[in-house]
DNA sequence: CTTTACGTTTACGTCAACGTCAAGTGACTC
DNA sequence: GAGTCACTTGACGTTGACGTAAACGTAAAG
């Protein structure tokens, strides 16, 4: 088990629900275009019924991740390894020891972008408090 | 004075020393195009002796901003109102009264996207501890 | 049995953020 | 004054991330 197959809700083995590329699509504010590209790029890979997608879990999880990870900046490109890095076979401890330095090199990567965040907040409330002076003196003027 | 033009430094006015495109590009490790991208979308504007650009410290600051803009995952576009909030005229009181507004919506923005990277940070290191776990259970079997 | 509602593949279009020439302008150096 | 920088302005090319339109399958509904 690892974290992408893992359920936050009670089940963890195999959730026998599925849902349609339109309900996922419309549950995650994206285009079905959009979801198919991420699966061209392999992000995610459905399973089929004919030609049909069906979505589970698992797809859901990685959904998320991926959308997740766009927010913060990534490219789809590094999404992907973000998101495979979950799922490689670790039987061996040369792969454990690879995964966890990628780990580190994530860790690195994702601490940089929350500096640049703490920073952008910081500035934002200086210029806020200078902007309640202005008002306040405004106010009294 | 504002933000922008605000130096961390020692000066608060004006500050005599320039830069040529060379000199900031490679500075700040993005190519003369780069720069020049950000000057025709209006990011920057820096002087001119002639044709030739000459750099200050204010649009240093405002490279800085961008850059840490874009590794935050803002589009240029999005960049630019951020960066032209803190320069904007706020004399009267329905100006500042937007400007707080919009600072709320940045703060908003940026505080969904810290909420993100603890989130991808908090499942590293549970991920991590389940890698270490493995390793350690390898070393003994 | 045709319509309607989804779903599929294929393929070209678009937009942002630059990269990459091409061709020209001083300014200095040999 | 020819060469060499460092800089300039076009202008077209490229890449990533989809949008969009065409043309087709399929299954339930009227």
């Amino acid at each position: 088990m690892n974290l992408v197959t893992a359920s936050s809700e009670s089940e963890t083995a195999s959730d026998p629900r599925t849902w349609t590329i339109a309900q996922v699509a419309d549950e995650f504010g994206v285009t079905h275009r959009a979801v198919r590209h991420y699966e061209e790029l392999g992000l995610i890979s459905p399973e089929r019924r004919g030609t049909v997608r069906i979505y589970r879990r698992r797809d859901r999880t990685r959904l998320n991740l991926i959308l997740r990870g766009k927010r913060l900046g990534f490219v789809l490109e590094e999404i992907r390894t973000i998101i495979n890095l979950y799922d490689e076979p670790r039987g061996q401890a040369s792969q454990l020891r690879y995964v966890l330095n990628q780990i580190n090199d994530r860790r690195a990567d994702l601490e940089r972008r929350r500096r640049d965040i703490e920073e952008a907040l910081k500035e934002l409330d200086d210029f806020e408090q200078r902007c309640q002076d202005d008002l306040l003196a405004l106010d009294r003027g």
